[in-house]
DNA sequence: GAGTGCCA
DNA sequence: GGCT
């Protein structure tokens, strides 16, 4: 029993899980700080609207996006990259919310990254059919901080692979609350998120939402 | 850089 | 798996 095993949220159960060196997953972690990480989603997306982004290809990306935090991530026709605006309305990006970034700190420092400092909060919404095929997340500057995911909604099923785009992911389910956090030397492995079924959630109705935080700049 | 998608 |  070690001490990621009393992590916030697990009402004393074992409920970490460890999916490589560097990389758990903290099922449940979210959950005091649910009410107020939803109330905020909606402020915050009613100011940086959800938007499709275009891949550098031409390609409609299936999932859609918004950001809060000093800088987002934006993909067009030039590129993939961390923007200080929001390119649909050319302003910034909303603050993030501290109902965001405490939990995303403290899951963070649960997994045994200390002094984590996301700037940036990558905010994917997943409707019926929506999917990400395996990427690495590889546009921040210091691949020493880690990245924090936080998952609201309907459940999906998560795919964690290897530092080769054909080492065979793990398929893990993330349901409501769930945190998974990974770094060091898992920082750079593939990971993607299957096709979504379809579901209505009691709270968030037929979505996956997603909370990415990353130190990027 | 692309390939966070699409095709075979 | 391969993509220029």
């Amino acid at each position: 029993m070690d001490l990621f095993d009393r992590a916030p949220g697990s009402s004393g159960l074992p409920r970490t899980e460890h999916l490589g060196p560097g990389a758990v997953l903290l099922r449940g972690f979210a959950g005091p700080s649910l009410a107020d990480i939803v109330g905020d989603l909606r402020k915050t997306v009613a100011i940086a609207p959800f938007r499709h982004m275009i891949t550098p290809g031409g390609f409609r990306m299936s999932v859609a996006m918004s950001n809060c935090g000093a800088l987002g991530w934006v993909s067009d026709r030039s590129g993939y990259r961390y923007s200080r605006e929001d390119p649909g309305s050319g302003r910034p990006w909303p603050p993030m919310p501290d109902s965001f970034r405490t939990p995303a700190e403290s899951a963070a420092a649960a997994a045994g990254f200390q002094g984590f400092a996301p700037d940036a909060c990558l905010i994917n919404r997943y409707d019926p059919g929506a999917r990400m095929t395996l990427h690495q997340d590889k546009n921040e500057r210091d691949f020493s901080q880690p990245i924090v995911s936080v998952s609201l909604g309907l459940a999906a099923v998560f795919l964690f692979g290897g530092e080769s785009r054909s080492d065979r992911p793990a398929r893990v389910r993330l349901a409501h609350g769930d945190v998974v956090v990974w770094g060091g030397p898992s920082r750079l492995v593939f990971h993607g998120v299957m096709p979504m079924q379809d579901g209505v959630h009691p709270l968030l109705g037929p979505h996956r939402f997603n909370l990415t935080f990353r130190k990027a700049g």
